[in-house]
DNA sequence: ATGATGTGCAACCAATATGTTGCACATCAT
DNA sequence: ATGATGTGCAACATATTGGTTGCACATCAT
């Protein structure tokens, strides 16, 4: 794994590793393309908060977002969660490997 | 998705959404339990930060630590992983539909 | 017992993240 | 044209994060 790409990888997580930002996903990913004054609504936070995250998911491409009229909606954009699931694959693929390797050390200590 | 697991599931992707603490659990996956001076060698930051570091990984429910004489070492612990795999996994099942409502959405507007 | 090595704790600093408010601008409908 | 609605920008406040340093304590080997 490059430098640049563990960077890049930690962001998607970083983006992701946030309630709020979280909950963002979830609702763009089961009602669709919102805005983020619909997305406000019913919310406890400000319109420009709910920006500001969405602008924090863009940044780690995770959403894209398109004017309309007079409004921009946003919508989630998969490619870059294949990356993360891609790594937490790997983690649990090695797992067992990575247990046994403690359980030696451990006895031989 | 309950309150609680959301904020759970923000938790683990937040500790892994750092590159240095990524780097962490790459390390520790592929060499093993290792103490916090050993993860410390050869990098630039100091023992105390990734004490932190582990710290952080370590409210995640991602290591565990255990005292072995007069050295503490840390392992990944997988079973919080699968969380977040099942996450990912979702959003990605959910994908397809997610894009053609959006599409709908944009085409009607 | 004593030095070397590893750990734990706390104070402190700088940068970033999260959220607010206020206001200006753009767009739509009437 | 004008009001309603949605957006964009910027200043600001505060909390959290990531890192440092210094020092005390614990453990091991000689």
């Amino acid at each position: 794994m490059s430098n640049g790409r563990e960077r890049e990888l930690a962001d998607i997580f970083a983006a992701l590793g946030d309630a709020t930002r979280l909950a963002l996903v979830t609702q763009l990913l089961t009602v669709g393309a919102l805005s983020a004054t619909n997305l406000a609504e019913g919310q406890a936070i400000s319109r420009q908060a709910i920006v500001k995250h969405l602008q924090v998911l863009e940044a780690a491409a995770l959403v894209t977002h398109e004017r309309h009229g007079k409004e921009v909606l946003y919508a989630l954009d998969g490619s870059r969660i294949e990356e993360a699931r891609a790594f937490l694959n790997a983690i649990s693929a090695g797992w067992d490997r990575a247990l046994s390797c403690l359980k030696s050390l451990v006895e031989t200590a």
